[in-house]
DNA sequence: TATTAAATTTTGTGATCACAAAAATAATCA
DNA sequence: TGATTATTTTTGTGATCACAAAATTTAATA
């Protein structure tokens, strides 16, 4: 009882980090190889939030030196990824519930927002990019591979947003699903029942007919029904543990 | 002619720096002290865009190694103050009519929200807190002190928004913030005649009568105001001088 | 004299290390 | 036994350096 208080309350460095990495091409730097790990890593919920990241352990488990994971620990706190402490120690943040409904509150005004901004200025090109990746939401829900889906939803949200020669929201939104990102994983894990339908041929009708509400509509169906799991009593659970 | 068509797109290094600093604490770190400085030097428009930043001219020219230098420059780089370009060279960004367009626009959509989102909670403290806030902007304002009410303004904003205890649209609005500064004092700098006006007053109104919708409008028109300049031809100038 | 190529300088990256602060552990006392 | 203090270990910070990539300058060529 007391240790769960513990747990909840401090930091802890008890429970194994278990990333899994993906190769690094030598163009790249070994700052942005060991960043797009680390943030890949938060964004799948595989470090438990409350967990203590030092410097030293994730450049042992990474194979580098403590410079490139210093550089990627202080962006990812910057992109509100991690959580800086006073006491310098990194994180990934708590969730609670009110945080959480906040941050589905921004994602709408956010995205709602962007997908408005972007509306003139996409082309033929963009719709058919749209519509393809759609397809690939499709395949993917069906064959059940969450991740895949997952990845490609952001996929398709982004290039909508990006049709946008200034696109000056989405640092912004990627900082939201960053945050989101862990325990949509974590839910989901609790979840039997996963969402299958997405609001993307709704957007998509909107585009065609140039219509900027029916658009608005789409994008905040489509995230509040995506982030709907948030309703259920096990979520709750699961943000207590 | 032609050194003029390299200035805008190429990076420079021959224009001063001119940073005026402030003391350090002890208790602060030196990384997180440069990290002020640089952001307070963007922030003012103290540094022109284009001009290449490195690590060791600043790190010389704020007397510290180039450690704390590297950290804070990459922070600043992950909240858009500063571009990191794709050869690493480190500039603060141009600005296009377009691009200036699509930051106010975005400063309404996310500050409007936060207003809704903060004023369920605004107790009786914060209300006073604001009022007090806004007495001192028009003491700056007679007194034709037009970086302390820029930084006293601002701070009513920010104390609004994070009544809201889980502020998570505040780092996205400080981005944003960090984004149009260096181009409102620009402009401040060409223009004549100052905005004298704001419209707090209607905020506080609105606050005092839970009214969300007045409270979005308010805040609306004051960025909307506050950023009128954008649409003088001066400032046209400015962007592309 | 305008372009291109070679040589030089500057710069970011990544590694290592000393040190002080923080965390964890051991020892002490009620 | 449970809370406090003292000790040890771990950790982030900041400094310095080597190296390769990038930017600049100089030389060569048309």
């Amino acid at each position: 009882m007391l240790t769960q208080f513990r747990f909840l309350v401090t930091m802890d460095k008890t429970s194994p980090i278990h990333i899994t990495l993906t190769e690094r091409e030598p163009s790249v730097t070994i700052t942005q190889w060991v960043y797009l790990q680390l943030r890949t890593a938060v964004m799948q919920g595989e470090i438990l939030p409350g967990r203590a990241l030092t410097i030293r352990e994730l450049a042992a488990l990474l194979g580098v030196s403590n410079m490139p994971v210093r550089e990627a620990l202080r962006q990812l706190g910057a992109e509100q990824a991690l959580e800086i402490r006073e006491t310098r120690r990194v994180m990934v943040p708590k969730m609670t519930r009110a945080k959480f409904d906040e941050l589905c509150k921004a994602r709408i005004a956010l995205e709602t927002h962007a997908a408005e901004r972007a509306l003139p200025f996409i082309t033929r090109d963009t719709l058919a990019e749209l519509i393809h990746i759609d397809q690939h939401i499709d395949q993917a829900q069906a064959q059940k591979q969450w991740q895949d889906a997952n990845r490609l939803n952001q996929h398709f949200h982004r290039t909508l947003y990006q049709a946008n020669p200034n696109p000056v929201m989405l640092p912004l939104i990627e900082s939201v699903w960053l945050q989101l990102g862990p325990f949509m994983r974590l839910a989901q894990n609790q979840l039997q029942s996963h969402y299958e339908t997405d609001h993307h041929h709704e957007a998509l009708s909107a585009i065609r007919d140039n219509d900027a509400i029916s658009l608005k509509h789409a994008i905040e169906l489509d995230i509040h029904e995506g982030l709907a799991l948030a309703s259920s009593p096990e979520f709750l659970n699961c943000l207590t543990q």
